[in-house]
DNA sequence: TTAGATGCAAATATTTTGCACGGAA
DNA sequence: TTCCGTGCAAAATATTTGCATCTAA
């Protein structure tokens, strides 16, 4: 019994794109992430994806992400937590700071710093892939 | 039946700075930790405290570089593999770069970078407390 | 003496996998 | 039709915890 109300998302052209085999349960996925700007870790992906369409597990949930991330369609993150949480890669370029106090993430880019990284391995002979960068700060009254 | 032929470390003079009880494990620990500039995990941890004392559990170099990274002495890394891994704080500012072949890891510093990210956190209204870089990148030809 | 640390094993938490079945291409 | 994907439950991994005992200060 097809899902048909889920509608096209960029995440699931991605997957066509880089051929793989469309599922229900992928497209669902695949929505959902498209949906989320924030950092879900597995287990709140899969409760999204529920909401969706129950016809999902949780270990289909954990080998799409991490089918995902292979193809570069997402990004694994550590923030500390136990868990891994994941991002788009289609997201944009951007870092994360941290509140040390909250926990709260605040997303930005800078340019310049992004070449810079860029410089910095390239001097060390490396062709700059994908950067994970977390400041964690206090704030300033 | 005390150890008494583990030398003094650096971090467990830490330890004692900062109001720790110093039980044999934890010196052992703090001896393999002042010894270690690579990035070991809790397993790998475990079977280097080992090699100098059999008295120890796993449970308690787990409870060590928790109580560790909470005052301060240990970093925690993600480094992309399942488990977590552990480096000296006073190892000094420093960043990493990942082979993203070989899951290598190329420890480098960078002063003026080190600026940027203090400006960086500053502009956003945060005083730098931390930063946690890794660069992820393909070796050059 | 006493609060806190440890070992052990059991409990949790997280992630992966074997297998039979189902579905996309 | 033919792989490849999926659900389920069991297994594998990783980490935490209860409790009796021990020990640094």
């Amino acid at each position: 019994m097809p899902q048909d109300d889920i509608p096209p998302s960029p995440i699931a052209d991605l997957c066509r794109d880089k051929g793989l085999k469309l599922t229900d349960q992928r497209r669902v996925i695949a929505h959902v992430l498209s949906e989320s700007d924030d950092h879900p870790d597995v287990e709140e992906l899969y409760r999204r994806a529920l909401a969706i369409d129950p016809r999902i597990s949780i270990a289909t949930v954990y080998r799409t992400v991490r089918l995902f991330e292979e193809k570069g369609i997402l990004l694994r993150r550590d923030f500390g937590g136990n868990r891994a949480r994941y991002e788009k890669t289609d997201h944009g370029n951007h870092y994360h700071l941290i509140d040390a106090k909250t926990g709260s993430v605040i997303e930005f880019e800078d340019e310049v710093l992004e070449v810079m990284l860029r410089q910095i391995a390239q001097r060390m002979g490396f062709d700059l892939v994908t950067t994970r960068l977390e400041l964690f700060g206090r704030k300033l009254k």
